[in-house]
DNA sequence: TGGTAGCATTGATCTGGATCAAAGCTATTT
DNA sequence: AAATAGCTTTGATCCAGATCAATGCTACCA
């Protein structure tokens, strides 16, 4: 079912140091910096299912996710629930490569990953001494902070049925009026990342014709605006995407 | 019933740059950037109850939680669920005050607060130009973040009952064994943080007498320590707390 | 072209924890 | 000492969503 695949391509990167360059999060960084981090790190590709670390594991890299999404899980025994969902271009878990601790988390590919791998002490250093890199990572580390508050809010305050009908409607509004829309991911993933079952999802999609949102395989009709809006009510603070600029070093 | 107040006393401080001084995650901090982040900022005390920010706020102020303790709550409509619970020293949601986005929640006193509140964007300005300030809000937040994590993995990995032994049993590793242990809170507290109803957990401290564990009104007794701990695996990941050492500036 | 393996749907049933309701406790106030 | 008000306990009931089970549906592979 490649229809699913994210479809957002940028031209493969062929080398750490042009990777690092692509990421417009560390823009700011000077040259100097990325080359010497680029020096102490290798790209490495990583194929779906692959785990590229477990829970309890000291961070050895920090690792850069350049193209591609990995999932976060929280594992206990065979009981596995989705926790954080890391798109390109981001940092893998960077509280642990700082704080020196170990994972809280397992993290399993999902999209074919790219990803900049760099010794984590190299890094650690890195951050000490650059001023940019430092702003940038707290940047980032800031919006996984607030993304993840969005997550725990959404998972605590909406019923399977809201998470869902919000999911949908999002969807919606991203694209093109009257247009179906096309899920983009499989639906087992879609009902991890609302944090439930596929049974419940697939029956929660089956009553949201009701409500002005009709599901076909993996195409969404929006047939009632309207009435999908007056029952699922977007919150910006909650379906907003979470932007990150990194605070901007001013004068000289 | 004051016997379940904190009774760790710290003398009280009188001005902003005294509890800056005092903020152990600040040492690295230069003297004169303390100085200048003292003078945009007022010392704040706020009794109980007091809300000090809602959720869509934009942030004016950082505020950094020197003495007491905040509830940071999810809010809809009437109902409420805790999703952090912030202990001095500590700064609230730099996450939001950095990245200059609305809160996300709600901020309660719990115990009577001492708070410093600096001006938001002197506060950015002073994270911007020094490095040790950079470093030790990096810190912070990589901390705040897998607090986070591991509230979440708490309510999503564990039932009820666990949760409350696990709490329970982690009270008692504390202190002297053989010795009863004291609630640090009241009952209706620990159930928030532990995510449940107060009634539930009510209902489930009855049955912990099962595993070992007979709470009489607010003094927890190991009555069997290896049934409590067989049946109540404490895991360091979850259940220790979480260290935050900035990282150190070497050399000059 | 059949086989196999992973998704998706649908139905039946179960259950952890919430909710609603009613007393009991404590503590402080007057 | 009575009264008010906030916590706690206990009991009865409810329900959203999970779990278990069976069947279809694709899609790929030999």
């Amino acid at each position: 079912m490649d229809v699913l695949q994210n479809s957002a391509k940028t031209p493969p990167v062929s080398t750490s140091r042009e990777a690092l360059a692509r990421t417009p999060w560390l823009a700011a960084v000077p040259v100097a910096t990325l080359d010497r981090l680029a020096e102490l790190s290798m790209l490495h590709r990583m194929p779906p299912n692959s785990v590229l670390f477990e829970q309890a594991e000291s961070p050895a890299f920090a690792q850069l996710l350049v193209q591609g999404s990995i999932e976060l899980l929280a594992a206990r025994g065979a009981e596995e629930t989705l926790v954080e969902f890391v798109r390109a271009p981001d940092l893998l878990l960077p509280a642990a490569v700082l704080n020196q601790q170990p994972y809280l988390l397992r993290a399993r590919v999902l999209d074919e990953a790219t990803l900049v791998m760099i010794q984590a002490e190299a890094f650690r250093q890195a951050v000490v001494s650059d001023r940019a890199l430092c702003l940038a990572v707290l940047a980032c580390q800031a919006a996984q902070f607030r993304r993840q508050i969005k997550h725990a809010k959404n998972l605590q305050l909406r019923s399977a049925e809201e998470r869902v009908g919000c999911y949908l409607l999002r969807l919606t509004e991203d694209a093109t009026p009257g247009q179906p829309v096309r899920l983009p991911l499989e639906k087992r993933l879609i009902a991890s990342q609302l944090g439930m079952t596929r049974e419940t999802f697939s029956r929660t999609l089956a009553t949201l014709a009701r409500h002005g949102l009709r599901v076909e395989g993996d195409l969404v009709h929006l047939e009632n605006a309207a009435a999908a809006r007056a029952r699922f009510q977007l919150d910006p603070l909650l379906d907003g995407p979470e932007p990150m600029l990194p605070l901007q070093i001013q004068g000289i």
